[in-house]
DNA sequence: TCTGGGGTCCTAGGACCC
DNA sequence: TCTGGGGTCCTAGGACCC
């Protein structure tokens, strides 16, 4: 029996402008030319694209006019879909340990893998020459001993790269690097550090971790202060659920009446409750995402007592969120309707009632048997039943 | 430059319970 | 009767990621 090794080491998989290099590889009269994907927003740009200051999430217009001989293309996320999931074989074929992060990423642990597969630097390049010769794909793998410094490692050598950051040369790699390279490091974050005069990685480890708190917040400021010192005991998990599903609608600055806006919501709901019913998962919690014309937000969220699949329950829950909501928001020019579920639950729960009333035996006994005969993990809604006792509990089998 | 469509996690206050 | 500490859940907002 080989006991995997929990010091990694961590492949970080990442595909190389995904959507524009499927394009590019389905489409030959593309190759080699700048491609962007999607016309509103660009969703993806290829590195011919990104060569001219494209960027994702740019906005179709500046894309346009930064690189005007772009080849702009609409998505096409059926495809996006089947290259993801034949890539993700490839992983598989690789190591049990995969952690997918999203459609394009991922994180392998190849601990144990040594003696039958060779150094994790040599995994990584077959992996890299699978995938291409496979899937006809470029894509950029880090290899380290954590999962942050794998994905950093990654970032580093896109595009099309191997990186490989050695046990002796973490710090070395990771000082010199501005603080926008660490994972959860944004906009708002860089710029707090940027005005106290920290730009590198190396800054902040010179830092205490008290003083990054104060700057940052709680779990922010620990979440750096271990990234910059390197501490990340996070394993690759297998098997990660999802904890919500969402779903939005742009509706542009028209302004729209009632009927459409319901519409809207009735077409949100639908397709969420198909999602969540395909995914065998019921919902507990509804929540509208509204964007407004200024670009600020807001959000309603409303928690029902038992989770549900059903379309009609989101969109009644939806409908008195928005209808509750509405003298808030009537003026403000409403450009986007957003729900998400969230609260998930195994859809097919067991669905236990436990009958006894408030003067029979402690409900704390009666949970007790349940965990006992479900595993400690069954219950989660104690409190609710004590609100409640009755009511019908999902429980999932071990 | 005026903007997509997905997600994750954290914070903070209030309600409520023991 | 008043007070306190510890905990969970819900709600709203925000930062960040691809």
């Amino acid at each position: 029996m080989f006991v995997s090794d929990a010091e990694g080491p961590i492949l970080h998989a990442d595909l190389d402008s995904f959507y524009a290099s499927v394009e590019q590889r389905d489409d030959p009269r593309l190759r080699g030319r700048p491609v962007i994907v999607g016309g509103g927003v660009v969703l993806a740009a290829s590195y011919e694209a990104k060569a001219h200051g494209v960027r994702t999430a740019m906005g179709g217009r500046q894309a346009r006019h930064l690189c005007p001989h772009a080849i702009v293309v609409p998505p096409r996320m059926a495809a996006y879909s089947a290259a993801s999931k034949a890539v993700f074989e490839v992983f598989a074929d690789t190591t049990p340990i995969v952690e997918g992060l999203s459609i394009d990423e991922a994180f392998l642990d190849v601990g144990g893998l040594r003696r039958i597969a060779g150094t994790a630097g040599e995994i990584a390049a077959r992996l890299r020459a699978e995938v291409a010769a496979r899937v006809g794909l470029p894509i950029t793998v880090g290899v380290a001993r954590t999962k942050f410094l794998a994905k950093v490692a990654s970032a580093v050598a896109k595009p099309d790269g191997l990186l490989i950051v050695p046990h002796d040369g973490e710090l070395a790699f990771l000082h010199p690097l501005p603080v926008e390279r660490l994972w959860g490091v944004g906009k708002v974050t860089s710029a707090k550090l940027r005005d106290h005069g920290i730009g590198t990685v190396g800054q902040v480890a010179d830092l205490c971790e008290a003083e990054l708190v104060g700057m940052l917040g709680r779990a922010a400021g620990r979440h750096l202060f271990a990234l910059a010192h390197n501490r990340d005991p996070r394993p690759v998990e297998v098997g990660r659920r999802r904890r919500s599903i969402g779903a939005q609608r742009a509706l542009g600055s028209r302004r729209r009446d009632a009927e459409e806006l319901d519409q809207s919501l009735a077409s949100l709901a639908d397709r969420l409750g198909r999602r969540l019913r395909k995914a065998d998962r019921a919902c507990r919690t509804v929540t509208l995402r509204l964007r407004f014309h200024d670009y600020t937000r807001a959000t309603r969220s409303h928690t029902i007592p038992e989770a549900t699949t059903d379309t009609a329950v989101i969109l009644g829950t939806a409908r008195g969120l928005f209808t509750a909501a509405w003298p808030t928001i009537a003026d403000r020019g409403l450009t986007l309707i957003g729900m998400s579920l969230s609260n998930l639950e195994p859809a097919d729960a067991v669905q236990l009632s436990l009958p006894f009333d408030r003067g029979g035996p402690p409900l704390d006994a009666a949970l007790d048997v349940v965990r006992d005969r479900f595993g400690s993990a069954a219950v989660t809604r104690a409190a609710l039943l004590r609100h409640d006792p009755g009511i019908a509990v999902p429980l999932v089998p071990d």
